[in-house]
Formats: structure tokens, C-alpha cells, sequence
RNA sequence: GGGGGUGUGGCGGAACUGGCAGACGCGCUAGAUUUAGGAUCUAGUUCCCAAAAGGAGUGCAGGUUCGAUUCCUGUCACCCCCA
């Protein structure tokens, strides 16, 4: 009768850690502490998906086997809530996004309680809560509050910024202006990509072809005021404090592409009648090199100075300030026409390789400042205004995409770097034009830095510039800052009030809401439907939201909203005092618990996630809040979930089939016949119809093997129906199996696909730690007759302390798919033993208890125990009860195993020899060969070398 | 095109610093048992040769070494990210 039935042991003991709080932080760390995050999810309306919980799974064994080793444990749980799905259903449904937000939450907890995590549950927060918010605006209002110190390399206080003189003569609101120019949070009016159907700004990764990546909708390049986040100035920063933490090196080395340092040169090309050149060069070398840029001067930005001889044309971005200037009367329309043009495209199709290079002549020419050289200046759009300085010298020999154009546009290619002999380049044809060479290698045609190496003559070259003060070395970042406002209406609100004059209109002043005054709440809008035009949803609100008069004087308040991101930046913090009103975080609290130890979740997170939090980890470190410069020292990146295998073979329209090899996928992702490119039927088999080749590494027909089928495991997605819902597999194998499951799967980081068979295998063991305790044929449910007070054998003691010693090595290094088998092979073998020591069972439980909690619980009771297991000791290994005394040795000839031996542990290289060269077996295989030499490993093997 | 990752039985995967390749699980085969179920137990299961003896074998081709899944060189395939 009592057979394991998880269906009615698991809400039990779900309710009963429900009811007792068996997980609540303790309010005061004792000893070691641990800080297990999981990336928080969004609480999309589809609820939990299986790759949830793997990682869910990983974080929740590590907190359960610390609070066992003794250590204070903080595993929260919250929600990433704000966001365009949201807002969108709500939009379409005509409902509240904060209701339709609040029911997904609901289902979310209660799906992650079906799983038995061990969250503190009294720390829920989710990003959309009023309370957390409020502290995000307060977090925003010290961006604001903060400038960058590059000298200090620290965000200190805005009041800390020196004035210069002439600013501070100008009165208040110049003071304010210039302050204004420096916040870490400040207002910018550079182009953006602007959808207008979907009512909002994007990132230049939502952007393809022109459309907008959800939905397909035209994007438009334009001007617009927007929030941005002085990320840039952390760059440094963001770079070099990597090394201080543990993460894989996949993801550090992503980052630092993403921040993307370079160190190269800004130079100035002087415009200008030619015979004015020189008088200009002098007058620069007195002058010096000037901050902001003079009206006759084009600068560029380049990671090679030391091809500047080989600049024969430069390029300027559309968007670039001087464009209309440098343009003369008879090129007019045409640059006109090729700015608007390139407006329409987004940085990202601007930059694709596929694309063919476009551009037009200005009409001007810019003098090079080392040769005197006048070069024609040209508008291409495949320099973007925002990297560098907006332009660039081209040097069409040495770089593949100015060759590109010099080709199209028949401009002078000149060589000036020669291949060094190794890098196999045709240097006549390289010379000739008709290749380019981007390599480091030996200056030519550059005077007197020829014969100089790439490394050599970059630094010449600088301080030659820097001596005449028409360059100076320069730092650029492919980091871009942050652009922070979105349009819409689900998001954070700005706590940002602008003061308006009388008649209404902006003065360009800005007050920051007071915090006594935080949060500011999402006013009542009846409509926030996209309508087109760039004013956000947020300007429908009534007067009274909108219009606040403080001390008689009238305020507009900010209509942006923050991006989805925001509320992720900081989340972890809260955490750790979810419900303080006074304050984001108690800086007592903060100094317990920071950093997170463990931090575990999707890859897709590597770059944008990661660095934004940092970024606003940083700035609250400067600015004396927390005291870690990193908030998250251990990483982990889970792999992704695949569904299960499946066969597809593939049917012409005659319903002949066609092996798998002929066919291909075309542009719209139809599967074609290669030759033809006519459509095919794409049939899924049933696993039975395939086989493998008899030779090769294909899967075939079995009813015709000459025809080859696809075999692959696919990422879950709903188009393709192999979504497994966590739900469905709880309600038939039980959260303990579904938990096993994913971590028995394959390593953790490793994607792999899901497979229902072996959901099963996993169930199968825990039937058997069931009956390797209980008696399943009694009536009540009761121990098993084998299991009792029996005095272990020596064995027996044996296998429980390799077992002990492989799981808590295991669970340290995350390896759990490991530690599961070493448990399985300790059922197996327990299954087969008529005796079952009670005092070998019991540590055998608590091993299994991070893995399979419920189970545990409800057999740890059995074996007579009245209170949970949670905080329970773990178990301990005795280092020499883990050994064998014999050990079996493989004795090998010429590196071939012929025999093993069974020998006692611990014998010398000498004994161990003596041994083989005795066995009877190795003496009679080594008639007639002479021994040349006997390799002898202790414990491990021999290895005798004859002929 | 650039970067990262992965290639081991029919499948998911083990193998610590170079030392018995295939732990553990799925699947499959045979047997036992049975209240016929997606149950349990036992044995077997890398491939080749009817079996044994033997041989081959960690994507492929080389190299280093007494010995390579592990280190080196080249190469191919697939996956992910970026362009």
C-alpha cells in the first residue's frame, strides 16, 4: 500500500515549511554566510518554464547543504516585473498592467512552491512594488547627484565639482548649467531609434533591417530629449575590477568587448587654403591642443596613427556637426539627399559587412597635418557619429572596410605598413592598391618613421603630434552611454520636476523630487496606447499629477519612463532588507551580507544585465553606500534547456524522399532542395522509423537507408510545440524528480536537451530510496524489515563514507549530475544488502536532502526523527574509511593491458614491480623479449616496455 | 566575417594534476516473478570476428610521451553570441 507517492508527501511538507517558516533568514549572521542569488525572472504571462528551475534547482542545493554546515543563509526570491508584455496585454485586453502583473505573480510563487525552494519568502519583492520603486527613483536621484571625477577615477558629489571662474561669474543658473553637463543622469538630444508604432525609443539592438525587432515596424533616426546614464565614464572601471571576481572567462571576456577600450590618437586635419597650412601648424604649436574644437579644424579619432601617411581621404558620419559646413554649393542636394537617406537606417545596418559602402564627396578637402597632404572629405555612413569623434582618416590600404570604399569610389590607395614575411601578403599587389593589409608590421612611405615597427612608430608618432599640439594620444570606448528614457507607460517614473516660466514653458531648470516626497507613483491614465507621436503616455495624466506647484512655483514633472533595466540593477540589494521604510538598505545589513556569493542564471544576461547593475553598484560605492566594489562574486551561467530530440526527413512534392544532406533552408527559412530550391515537405518521425548508418555518423531511414535524416534537439519555443510546462511533470513524476531531473541532465552550464525518458530514470531512483527504506507491502507505512540497528560491516561503512566524501566535493563545485549517480550507486548497492544499518540510512537521507527535499523530509520522520531535517548536521567523512585496502593494478606491455593484479594498497615502485615481472601470465608473454624499462606508478599501474 | 563553446556507445553523460575509456541514467536483450503495470528483481549491453583468443576505438590527420579523451599543430562539423 505506502508506495511513494509524491503527489501527497510534497504539499505537505511544502505546507509545513510554509507554516513553520523553516527558511526565514535568521536576523543576525552567525559564522559563515552564505548569499545565493538566482536571476530574477519575469513574470511573463505563460508562467514558469522547465529552464527556470534548473538554475533554481543549483542555488536551492547549495543553500540547503550550507544552512547544514552551519552557515546563516539568505536565498530570496523576487520579481523583474516592469515591461513592454505587460503593457501590451493590457493595452489589448483594455485591463490594468499592474493587475495582469499581479496574477502572473501569483502563479509564479506557486509554481516555485510546487518545487520545494527553500526561499525566505518573507523577502518577496517585485520591481513593480511601489515600495521597491520608490527606491529605485532614489537610487536615480544619486546618478543625478553625481559627477565623475577622472582624476579621482570616482563619482563623487555634484556640490564637489569645481567651477571654473568665468561660469561662476555668470550667476546661479550658469553654475547650473555646467553642473547639469556633468551629472551621471543627464538629458541628451542625440538621434535615436524612434518607433512610432510602438510608441517608444529603442536600443540599437532592437533594431534589424530598419524594423523594429518585436513586430516588424519602421524605425526612424531622429532627435528626441532623452534620459542617458554616464555609463562611459565607468568604463575603466567596469574593465578592470574583473579581475576581482570569480566568473567564467566566456563572460568576462564578453564584457570587456562590449566595453570595447581602445588607445589610439585624436588628430587634427586642418581646413583651410592650403598656403595657410603652416601658419596655422605654428600657431598651433603655441596655442597648444584646444578642449573644445575650433571651426577650422576636422578631428578625427583613429587606433592607427601610424598610418597616417596612408590617409588619402577622410570620411564624416551624416550626423557630424560640420557636415553642412564642409558641404560646398554644387554638392549640396546630393549630401542632402544621402543625409536624409542614412537617417532612416539603424548603427547596426549602417556597420553590416554585407551591405555595400555609399557615400558622397563634400566638395572640401582637409590638410593632413604630418605631410601637409590635402585629402578629400567625404560623407559615408559606415562612420557613426557617436564613436570617436564622429570621423575618420581612411586608410583604404590598411583597413578593409575604407579599401572597400576607396574601390567603389576609385580614391588613391597608398600603402604605408609592409607585411612582415610570415603573413604570406602579395606586397607587389599591395603596393599596387589592389589589396589591403589591416596587420601590424614595418612603416614604408612615412619619411622619417620608415623602418619603425607598428608599436614603435605609434608612440613616435603621438609624441610628434603632441609636440606640435595637433594630436595627443586618446582612449575611445565602444561603450556607449546609457540610454535610460523609454516612452511608454509601464516603467519607473522619473522623480524629476522641470520648472516651467509663466507662460509655460521650460526654463531649463530641473528639481529633483524630494525623498520625503518618493515615491512618485504611476498616475491614472484611461489610455496609454501608442499614438505615434513621441510624447510619452505619462503627459495624459490629469493636471494635478502633472503639474506641481512647490513654493509658488510651477513644475512639470518628467514624462519618460525608465527602462525595463532599472529595477534589476539593484534588486539583489533589497534583498537584504526588503522592508526598510528609512532607507534602501541598513548599512549594518549591507556590510553582512555583501557580496553575493553565488549568483546563477541565463547567459543571455552576460553583457547588459551584469554591467548596468555594476555600473549602479559602483556609483552607490563612490558615493559611501555599500562597501564591496563589485556586488556579485561568484557567477554561474546555467545552460539552456532544449526540447527532446527529434527526427525530420524531408518529402519532395511527388511525396518521394529526400535525404536530409540535399536540402537547405532559404532566406525565408522554408526547407528547399539545394539544386532547385523547390519547397519540401518536412516530416517529423517517430523515433522507431530512424536508425544510424551502418557506416558514418548519420541517422537514416530504417525503410531506406540511402536516405538521410535530421537529428537535433531544438530550443523550446511555443511555434514549434516542445514547450514542457513544469506543471505537467510535477503533477506526474513529482518537484523531487523534476528537481533530480534537471540537475542529473548534464553539467549545469552545459545546454542540453530535455528528455522524458530519462524524467523517469530519475523517478525510478527515488522509487528505489523509497523501497530501500520502506516496507512497501505493510499496510501502514513503516521501515522496512532490512533496515534496524545492525552494526555496519566494514563495507558498508565504506560505501557511505566515499559517498559522503563524492557528494560534498561535488556540491561544492556545482558538479551535481555527478553527486547524483555516486548516491544512485549507494541505493544499488544498499537495495542488494539484506541488513541496512539505520546508522548508515540516516547520513545517507541527509546527503539526499538538498536534492530531493520532500522525500528526505518524510524518510527522515520514518527513520524516527521529529523536526525537519533543514538544519540537521551534514554529514562527515572519515578520510581513511574511504579507501579499499586492495587496490587492482592493470599491468601493461608496450602500453597494452594484459592482466590486472590484485595487490594490497600502498606497495613501492619497487614491489609493485617485482610483482608484475613475476605474474604468470606476464612471464609467458614476455618469453623471447628483452625488458627495457618498467614504468611503475603506485596504485595506478605498470607498464613494461620489451621487444 | 569576428568571438566563445562543444565533438566520447543507439541517447544524456563519467573519467581528479597525462595512468584500467564508457561511472551513473535512459534505451535495448534475455530470464525470473506477477494482482498484466509506464511494476519489481537478476544478468547482459562500445564496435568487429559465430564464440574464444584477438583486434579497433573518445570528430578527422599528424606530433610529444613508456603511456593521450586529457598536452601541442593542422583540419572538419555543429551550437551560441556579435557583426
Amino acid at each position: 500500500m505506502p508506495k511513494y507517492n509524491p503527489a501527497e508527501i510534497e504539499p505537505r511538507w511544502q505546507r509545513f515549511w510554509d507554516e513553520n517558516k523553516t527558511f526565514k533568514t535568521p536576523t543576525e549572521v552567525k559564522g559563515e554566510k552564505l548569499y545565493a542569488l538566482d536571476m530574477f525572472p519575469y513574470p511573463s504571462g505563460e508562467g514558469l518554464h522547465v529552464g527556470h528551475p534548473e538554475g533554481y534547482t543549483a542555488t536551492d542545493i547549495v543553500s540547503r547543504h550550507a544552512r547544514m554546515v552551519g552557515k546563516t543563509v539568505l536565498h530570496p526570491m523576487g520579481f523583474d516585473a516592469f515591461g513592454l508584455p505587460a503593457e501590451e496585454h493590457a493595452i489589448k485586453h483594455n485591463a490594468s498592467p499592474r493587475e495582469f502583473t499581479e496574477k502572473n505573480i501569483n502563479t509564479f510563487v506557486r509554481q516555485l512552491k510546487d518545487l520545494g525552494f527553500s526561499y525566505d519568502w518573507d523577502r518577496q519583492i517585485s520591481t513593480t512594488d511601489v515600495d521597491y520603486f520608490k527606491w529605485t527613483q532614489w537610487i536615480f536621484l544619486v546618478l543625478f547627484d553625481t559627477w565623475f571625477d577622472a582624476d579621482q577615477q570616482k563619482g563623487r558629489p555634484i556640490s564637489e565639482l569645481p567651477i571654473p571662474a568665468e561660469i561662476s561669474e555668470a550667476g546661479e543658473d550658469a553654475i547650473r548649467k555646467y553642473q547639469d553637463e556633468f551629472r551621471l543622469a543627464f538629458e541628451s538630444h542625440a538621434p535615436v531609434n524612434w518607433c512610432p508604432a510602438l510608441g517608444t525609443v529603442l536600443a540599437n539592438e532592437e533594431v534589424v533591417d530598419g524594423l523594429s525587432d518585436v513586430g516588424n515596424h519602421p524605425v526612424q533616426r531622429m532627435p528626441l530629449r532623452q534620459w542617458m546614464l554616464r555609463i562611459t565614464a565607468y568604463a575603466d572601471r567596469l574593465e578592470s575590477d574583473l579581475d576581482e571576481v570569480d566568473w567564467p572567462e566566456g563572460i568576462k571576456k564578453l564584457q570587456c568587448d562590449w566595453i570595447g577600450r581602445s588607445t589610439g590618437a585624436e588628430v587634427d586635419f586642418f581646413i583651410g587654403d592650403q598656403d595657410q597650412f603652416e601658419n596655422w601648424k605654428s600657431a598651433r604649436t603655441e596655442t597648444g591642443f584646444p578642449r573644445n574644437l575650433p571651426e577650422n579644424t576636422l578631428r578625427v579619432y583613429t587606433t592607427r596613427p601610424d598610418t597616417l601617411y596612408g590617409a588619402t581621404y577622410m570620411v564624416i558620419a551624416p550626423e557630424h556637426g560640420a557636415v553642412e559646413e564642409l558641404t560646398t554649393a554644387d554638392q549640396g542636394p546630393i549630401v542632402k539627399k544621402y543625409c536624409d537617406d542614412a537617417a532612416m537606417k539603424s548603427d547596426r545596418d549602417r556597420q553590416d559587412d554585407r551591405t555595400k559602402k555609399s557615400g558622397v564627396f563634400t566638395g572640401s578637402y582637409a590638410i593632413n597635418p604630418i605631410n601637409g597632404q590635402p585629402v578629400p572629405i567625404w560623407v559615408a555612413d559606415y562612420v557613426l557619429a557617436s564613436y570617436g569623434t564622429g570621423a575618420i582618416m581612411a586608410v583604404p590600404a590598411h583597413d578593409a572596410r575604407d579599401f572597400e570604399f576607396a574601390k567603389t569610389y576609385d580614391l588613391p590607395i597608398t600603402a604605408v605598413v609592409q607585411p612582415p614575411a610570415k603573413a604570406e601578403i602579395d606586397l607587389e599587389k599591395l603596393m599596387a592598391g589592389e589589396i589591403c593589409f589591416a596587420g601590424i608590421g614595418t612603416a614604408v612611405n612615412s619619411e622619417s618613421f620608415d623602418g619603425l615597427t607598428t608599436e614603435e612608430f605609434k608612440i613616435k608618432i603621438i609624441e610628434t603630434l603632441d609636440n606640435t599640439s595637433v594630436g595627443r594620444s586618446a582612449v575611445n570606448y565602444k561603450l556607449r552611454d546609457w540610454l535610460f528614457s523609454r516612452q511608454r507607460f509601464w516603467g519607473e517614473p522619473f522623480p524629476i520636476l522641470h520648472e516651467l516660466d509663466e507662460a509655460g514653458n521650460r526654463t531649463g531648470i530641473m528639481r529633483p523630487v524630494p525623498l520625503e516626497s518618493l515615491p512618485v507613483d504611476l498616475p491614472f491614465v484611461e489610455d496609454f496606447k501608442p499614438h505615434g507621436r513621441p510624447e510619452p503616455p505619462l503627459e495624459k495624466a490629469d493636471d494635478e499629477w502633472l503639474f506641481p506647484v512647490i513654493d509658488g512655483k510651477k513644475y512639470k514633472r518628467e514624462t519618460n519612463t525608465m527602462p525595463q533595466w532599472a529595477g534589476s540593477c539593484w534588486y539583489y540589494l533589497r534583498f537584504i532588507d526588503p522592508h526598510n521604510e528609512s532607507a534602501f538598505i541598513d548599512p549594518e545589513l549591507e556590510k553582512q551580507w555583501m557580496p553575493v556569493d553565488l549568483y546563477i542564471g541565463g547567459a543571455e544576461h552576460a553583457v547588459l544585465h551584469l554591467l548596468y547593475a555594476r555600473f549602479w553598484h559602483k556609483v552607490l560605492f563612490d558615493r559611501g553606500h555599500l562597501h564591496t566594489p563589485e556586488p556579485f562574486k561568484k557567477l554561474v551561467n546555467q545552460g539552456m534547456i532544449l526540447g527532446d530530440v527529434e527526427f525530420t526527413a524531408f518529402r519532395d512534392t511527388n511525396e518521394q524522399w529526400v535525404s536530409a544532406e540535399l536540402t537547405c533552408e532559404n532566406d525565408e527559412r522554408k526547407t528547399v532542395l539545394k539544386s532547385t530550391g523547390a519547397e519540401l515537405h518536412v516530416v517529423k518521425l517517430d523515433p522507431e522509423q530512424a536508425e544510424k548508418e551502418k557506416e558514418g555518423d548519420n541517422f537514416v531511414l530504417k525503410s531506406d537507408p540511402q536516405i538521410r535524416v535530421d537529428s537535433r534537439a531544438y530550443k523550446m519555443s511555443k511555434s514549434r510545440g516542445n514547450v514542457v510546462n513544469p506543471d505537467v511533470i510535477i503533477a506526474e513524476y513529482g518537484a523531487d524528480s523534476l528537481r533530480l531531473y534537471e540537475m542529473f541532465m548534464g553539467p549545469l552550464h552545459q545546454s542540453k536537451p530535455w528528455s522524458m525518458a530519462g524524467v523517469n530514470g530519475v523517478r525510478n531512483f527515488l522509487d528505489r530510496v523509497w523501497r530501500m527504506l520502506v516496507d512497501e507491502k505493510a499496510e501502514e507505512l513503516s521501515l522496512s524489515s532490512s533496515v534496524g540497528d545492525h552494526a555496519p560491516t566494514d563495507e558498508q561503512t565504506r560505501m557511505l563514507h566515499k559517498t559522503i566524501k563524492a557528494v560534498s566535493k561535488d556540491i561544492e563545485t556545482l558538479g551535481f549530475n555527478t553527486a547524483i549517480s555516486r548516491m544512485m550507486e549507494f541505493v544499488n548497492f544498499f537495495t542488494k544488502q539484506a541488513e541496512r544499518p539505520k546508522s548508515l540510512m540516516e547520513p545517507f537521507i541527509l546527503l539526499l536532502s538538498p536534492f530531493a527535499p520532500h522525500l528526505a523530509e518524510e524518510l527522515w520522520q520514518l527513520l524516527g526523527n521529529d523536526s525537519s531535517l533543514a538544519y540537521e548536521s551534514w554529514p562527515q567523512f572519515d578520510e581513511s574509511l574511504t579507501v579499499d585496502a586492495l587496490v587492482e593494478v592493470p599491468i601493461q606491455i608496450m602500453g597494452k593491458i594484459k592482466t590486472k593484479i590484485s595487490i594490497e594498497r600502498g606497495k613501492s615502485k619497487q614491489e609493485l614491480e617485482a610483482i608484475a615481472l613475476q605474474d604468470p601470465k606476464i612471464v609467458t608473454l614476455l618469453e623471447g623479449l628483452t625488458v627495457r624499462k618498467v614504468i611503475a606508478v603506485p596504485d595506478k599501474l605498470v607498464n613494461i616496455v620489451a621487444n
